[in-house]
DNA sequence: AGAAGGACTGGAACTGGTTCCACACCCTAA
DNA sequence: TTAGGGTGTGGAACCAGTTCCAGTCCTTCT
């Protein structure tokens, strides 16, 4: 931590150490042999000159940036479930000496790909080596992604509009699993009249409606889907639904909702109007999210390993940089119901 | 985007043009004159040829990498105060195309500054131009990060265990004046008997508190601080609080809890206990985090600007870069309160 | 007409690494 | 003794840009 000049390159390096270039190359890289008494003299000029390779040559050189782009589409916030997929592909990147941009990007489902206002670093050469894709993905941004010849893994879950089955390289969690399980466990827990909410015109909704339905379907009950028209946000769906959930004529005794958010909506609309959870109606969610065990009881839901989600997309893209004609590769990691306390034991 | 060859350099580009390697430069950088005629002739050369320039080259000639690292420490997962930070960070950063990189780190306060494994990012000369440090900071990191002549901005509500005023560029927000301000409101509304909750041992907590302190004493009222032993979180010191404010002689009408999660806790067991906010007391936290907005009735709270903390920092960095040896300078960004449905008009 | 000045342009030199070829040296085998 | 192979090393050439100096050309001024 001594006086550190400013910048050091090999050259001088090599002076002071009284060897070739090529030498302190090849030390740093700990590559092909240097003899004992070379790499000790190196790495002590090293050390007396404070010396730290500069990293824009190497990569220039390389032709690999050691850096790939989060880029988070169409929120207006970073909130916790991306968040944690980005920690997920950081903590996994670091360890492997590589490194995460984060950017964000807001485009509409409807621009011609060619008109999408990509950000700065996709935009310029050799920044990065290639991109995760997180956020809403349409099929104009995958194919504007596509022609700029990046390297691309998406977070498939909240891909919106794929005709059918598009390829590229994917990771996703199991919605329809999710629902199947959540299903199944109401309906041991002794569970028959069993509603699902949700706005099934996002994709990710209506995989784990099936869910629900092939759960109902097995076990030789009618599925019923409560849907509400215009809702502000899920939360708020949540909320509007509870009295058409109440209203029907053979009153569920269990709710299967969407997604956590639409679970809190019904949860604080159904307190509001008196009606106890789980004593008199069940509410099942899906995320895991943070509120999921803030609210009282807290909420069973199905748990999604976030963290891990990002670990594999990276895992994935680093896997297509080295191999850049391998097959497209499509993950589905596995979910899983967590029970706590927002089911009632039916008998 | 018909067949884009995977490489192109300037020099085919002044070829292709008839110019020479010089000029394509000048074209790119927009700056120096080139005559209408030549820069149209080039324009359509690089489009043409589908040409990129190659980011590494211009980084390692400019010597800047117009990329900044945003490090987070010690969080387990990136909350959404922070993740809102990092999106201020981004938004501004990228409207001057500048990149941020996502990096975590996690290191004990005790842990000798030079023995703080940094995370590659860091090691590496060149790769990033500054630092900006969220999440909990102590002294130890901040030397390191000294020691290795990085510019760096730190957002200052979480550094702890500074002894005096340290030097370096800092951002923050009012914390003082927040709780001072939400103090003064709920003595405005009537209540005489407030107290406030909130483990002082952590810097900010106790800059919130002395905010409480001196709204009380303006208006000759008696401040009065709770605090639990040993609690596993901020929630959990919320709900345990609830028992020592309830069995206080002269009941409380109201409590400033030190945050949104203590303020979330308190509401829950007061739930639980069948004692209504605000009817029979009221409630303020601070932060405005998302749950402020979940809860029933919403919680009156200290908003602050998340986004802005970002933006001023990542400001702050690139006057720095700019200006080396220009003093240091400390942001304080102001709060406000903001009225929810938690606070009762007395009498 | 000639000089002076400005606008524009070409390309050599440069950045700080990596790569690779040539070569020195030593040891062993013929 | 000489050829042959392996190990270790030096440094030119290279990457793909930027910078800057020198030179051309065209005005404008004297």
């Amino acid at each position: 931590m001594e006086a550190v000049p400013t910048k050091t390159t090999i050259r001088e390096v090599a002076r002071a150490a009284g060897v070739g270039i090529g030498t302190i190359s090849r030390v740093l890289n700990s590559s092909s042999q240097v003899s004992r008494k070379t790499r000790a003299r190196v790495l002590d000029a090293i050390r007396r000159l404070g010396f730290r390779p500069n990293a824009q040559a190497r990569r220039m050189l390389k032709r690999r940036a050691e850096m790939v782009c989060f880029l988070l589409s169409n929120r207006d916030f970073l909130h916790p479930f991306h968040a944690r997929i980005l920690q997920g592909v950081e903590s996994y990147a670091s360890g492997l000496k590589q490194h995460v941009l984060f950017a964000a990007l807001h485009y509409s489902p409807r621009t011609p790909p060619d008109r999408i206002d990509l950000p700065p670093v996709l935009q310029e050469r050799g920044l990065i080596d290639g991109v995760i894709l997180a956020g809403t993905i349409y099929p104009n941004l995958l194919r504007r992604i596509e022609s700029i010849r990046m390297p691309f893994v998406a977070f498939s879950n909240n891909v919106v509009g794929m005709d059918d089955e598009q390829q590229f390289d994917q990771v996703g969690f199991d919605d329809f699993n999710g629902t199947l399980q959540a299903t199944r466990y109401l309906i041991a827990k002794g569970h028959r009249q069993i509603v699902f909410a949700g706005d099934v015109s996002y994709p990710w909704l209506h995989r784990r409606f099936e869910g629900y339905r092939q759960g109902m379907r097995e076990n030789k009950l009618n599925p019923v889907l409560i849907t509400a028209r215009n809702p502000l946000s899920f939360g708020d769906f949540g909320q509007r639904s509870v009295g058409r959930i109440l209203s029907r004529r053979s009153r569920p005794t269990a709710v299967v909702a969407g997604n956590d958010e639409i679970a809190f909506g019904l949860w604080r609309s159904l307190c509001r109007r008196g009606v106890k959870v789980p004593d008199q109606i069940s509410l099942v969610g899906f995320d895991d999210r943070e509120e999921a065990v803030l609210m009282d009881p807290p909420l069973s839901t199905v748990r999604v390993d976030k963290e891990e989600i990002g670990e594999t997309c990276m895992k994935m893209l680093l896997e297509r940089l080295h191999h850049p004609q391998m097959a497209f590769s499509q993950r589905v990691l596995p979910t899983e119901f967590v029970t706590r306390g927002t089911v009632r034991h039916l008998q």
